[in-house]
DNA sequence: GTCTATAGCGAGATAGAC
DNA sequence: GTCTATCTCGCTATAGAC
């Protein structure tokens, strides 16, 4: 409890530097020597706190497994919030945590379909409750008058939504925005408000069928 | 001509077994000697071929990046469709696509995403003028009385309802479907019909605001 | 064209001094 | 705890026989 020094321990700086460097390259690509410049240090010292790349990967991916789930599951249950209020709330939260961690959604992908078992792995410390989802997406799908099936491609939709101009940025930029990044940022900050337009005309459309 | 042999030449055998590795490890994960054995034959055969790994890995990522952008955008000039039937042309053939490649989307993304210069190296060849494509988009938005930038939103929102269920098939498999991969596969056959709906009650829907 | 054998290097991991 | 030096192995790539 003495921050005198603005440098953190040895242990989060590892950490900090395995993070930035693990999101970007993924755990093929990374090297331990990478990391070690990164963090300021030698790369022994990776293995005397973690003892393998493997297993320093893992405490990463673990970590970033919970940012990538959404943390907004207790405002869908809300009982003061309109469908229409939490479908915005949702959306713009999730949106924005991307913004921040623009590099999330392309490192979970590449890493769950490098080995799928990861995701049964870590499902539980990730907060996920297969059963409690399923109830959660019942009650909304009641609330909005749709089957549970229409409810699961609902929340895929509106998930792809947020993620895909995310993990899609290279290819985004460089096609509809003639790699100028100034344009792709404005798209980005204007999504938050689309999707969940989109998303709301949409049920509302179903209406007119 | 003669076709007496049922086997391909070397050539073509090494290009399928790299398409497949390469396809579901990616450049990094990939091994030359797991290609060479998958399509049995030496390891020094692929260098007499194709020079280096990443010049084969060049060679199947040109190709698959061609498969990756939609051929349709013939279509979504016609005039003899409307445009309801357009989109549900194109959501159709482009979920079909990932159906029969169904491990094209997350290759793609990762590669992309190691390395985002490629797209702008390939764009050429995948047969993606911007010009042109800035074009079509302006003559769709102008057909559903749309902004250019709503048009943006609405292409990139389709285009992810439609990728990213692949791209994300070992979470979406575990977390709905709790691994199970016929109910995975029926949601996938679902999602043609659903995704077209969802974006033409959106587009409908905006009468009612 | 296709093979075996091997060069050469880079990366993860460890030994041991301090 | 932190460092330098080194081990060991796996991988890309090449040499050279057939």
């Amino acid at each position: 409890m003495k921050p005198k020094k603005i440098e953190k321990d040895t242990e989060s700086r590892i950490l900090d530097a395995a993070k930035r460097i693990f999101i970007r390259k993924g755990l093929d690509g990374a090297r331990m020597q990478e990391i070690a410049d990164e963090a300021g240090i030698n790369k022994a010292l990776l293995h005397y706190y973690f003892r393998s790349k493997e297993k320093l990967f893992l405490t990463i991916f673990r970590e970033e497994l919970r940012n990538f789930f959404p943390r907004l599951f207790p405002v869908l249950l809300s009982k003061d919030l309109t469908p229409e209020m939490k479908i915005r709330h949702f959306v713009e939260n999730y949106i924005d945590l991307f913004i921040k961690e623009p590099f999330l959604p392309a490192f979970v992908l590449r890493e769950v379909n490098r080995n799928p078992s990861i995701v049964a792995q870590f499902i539980g410390e990730a907060g996920i409750e297969p059963e409690k989802l399923r109830n959660l997406l019942d009650v909304f799908a009641t609330e909005l008058n749709l089957t549970m099936n229409e409810m699961l491609h609902l929340m895929v939709t509106i998930v792809s939504a947020c993620i895909f101009p995310f993990a899609g940025k290279p290819i985004i930029k460089q096609v509809l925005f003639d790699d100028n990044e100034g344009d792709y940022q404005k798209f980005l900050n204007h999504r938050k408000t689309y999707v969940a337009d989109f998303v709301i005309h949409s049920l509302k459309g179903r209406l007119l069928k």
